[in-house]
DNA sequence: TGCAAAAGTTGACGTTGTCAACATAGCACA
DNA sequence: TGTGCTATGTTGACAACGTCAACTTTTGCA
């Protein structure tokens, strides 16, 4: 008759841990997330994680996973519903992409900014990585046949923009920007910059 | 008549401290930076280095700062010999930032992608930082006497820039890149596309 | 019904960052 | 020349961490 605040057995731990880390790392930093921290928020022992990942590295690449396939999702959602303008969808999609980065800093950190060999282990993260430019990929290609962008190699006209915006992504959250820079004018006149620049 | 192999005092640990830092950063990556891994070899006690630096976060730091010194300084050096063309020197920004990443990938993701709030608590960092995008505004700026790049805030303009270039570094050190694409043409495909995003 | 596999727990180990207490060296000043 | 202050380096200790091995509890299926 003892009274079980809590089964044994969690349900369904591997998303109750990926949804804790990702809270962690919003919350406190990626730093803050520990194997011991983060069985103690659920309730759970410290070494439970480990029936649903090899490791902690292993935890945190699923988390960063998860966002690549969200920021891709958002990306997508955009790619469907604003057909309007010619250049409206590029621009939509860098302040979609650069509001995700900025709501989500110490996640983008963890999605780009780790060591390099971790892509070559972790084939998943890499290919949910794949999926964002090849989604650019496309949209580049269809520009250009619209004649909106020169004739050069798509992927690398792909690279260029993700580069841009990557890149004022990680100055914005890094904390590099000066004053509190307008981000929305910024995003605009980068990704202006960057039409304008792919024309000729 | 005890020979000693090293006096008790090191004479410069603390330059010592940076140098082996770097080198460890650079051979074994920055997880490899162990407070009692650098005082083994440099054959000194454990606890040594916190006599010259408050705790390990500050030591990398302090190897980031100098980092952003020593790019900035190579950057420079461009700048008084190469103001042969017009764009050429912008090009060659490129191309030196770009190398300096390639060449020190684990040095290069520390002086970026570490929690925005480190720049706030060191402003060392942030002023070391800060002097790379000031050299970039003043080119801008002389472009634009120059009448090559538009009347746009220079600030902004810079910003674009340097994002631009630092995206593109960030996903080719971070194996985002597919084949081993060839940078040196993505890197004149970059420059190229922001000199002419900014002159209209 | 029984039993293997899945899921969770506990104990233990080595490593880490860091502090306090101590040891030594160098330097300024009598 | 000696004396003591301060900078510098060492050692012992501690708590937190990641992870493994051995154990326990459930679950699901033959």
């Amino acid at each position: 008759m003892t009274i079980r605040k809590r089964p044994y057995h969690h349900g369904d731990l591997r998303a109750a841990l990926l949804d804790e880390a990702t809270r962690m790392i919003a919350e406190e930093g990626t730093e803050s997330v520990t194997m011991r921290a983060i069985g103690r928020r659920l309730d759970v022992s410290r070494s439970a994680a480990y029936r649903h990942f090899p490791n902690k590295e292993a935890l945190l690449v699923a988390v960063a996973t998860q966002g690549f396939t969200r920021l891709h999702a958002l990306l997508q959602a955009i790619d469907v519903a604003g057909a309007d303008s010619d250049v409206a969808q590029l621009r939509q999609m860098g302040e979609t992409y650069l509001r995700f980065a900025v709501e989500n800093p110490a996640r983008y950190r963890l999605m780009y900014g780790n060591e390099a060999l971790k892509r070559e282990r972790y084939p998943q993260l890499q290919s949910a990585a794949n999926g964002l430019l090849e989604e650019l990929v496309q949209i580049i290609m269809s520009y250009q046949r619209a004649g909106a962008i020169k004739n050069h190699d798509a992927r690398s006209l792909a690279y260029v923009a993700w580069s841009a915006v990557h890149g004022l992504a990680s100055l914005v959250i890094d904390g590099q920007m000066q004053a509190p820079h307008d981000l929305d004018a910024l995003t605009r006149l980068t990704t202006q910059t960057l039409i304008e620049g792919m024309k000729s």
